[in-house]
DNA sequence: CGCAGTCTAGCAC
DNA sequence: GTGCTAGACTGCG
């Protein structure tokens, strides 16, 4: 659970507003397995647990979501980000980099 | 547009 | 307890 633990940190790391990157997250963790970042995602915190809504793909693309990705776009929309078909409207805005 | 690479979690044996 | 499959991705061909 370690993967997990750490992909879960960094989501919850996410302040409002923002959102972040597989790529990133796995960048962050030393890995290149994005899809194993999602799938943790997917697998265990399925429940507001953890921000997974505020995680997108490498272009701000709304992959996936155990919810749907409707419930995803919803929910970014609610945190004041834009959303425009299935992709975050200027994602480089809103895209958090774990900077600090 | 289609295939391969990489890692974890879940299900099956 | 160990092994195999599937999967919320990305990059390259």
């Amino acid at each position: 659970m370690g993967f997990s633990c750490k992909v879960y940190d960094l989501c919850r790391r996410i302040p409002k507003g923002k959102v972040t990157t597989y790529k990133i997250i796995a960048g962050k963790l030393g890995t290149k397995a994005y899809r194993a970042v999602g799938n943790a995602l997917h697998r265990n915190p399925c429940a507001p647990q953890v921000p997974c809504h505020r995680v997108v793909g490498s272009d701000g693309r709304l992959v996936g979501f155990a919810h749907g990705i409707k419930m995803k776009k919803a929910l970014l929309q609610k945190e004041g980000i834009e959303i425009i078909g299935y992709k975050v409207a200027g994602m480089e805005k809103v895209l958090f980099r774990f900077r600090a």
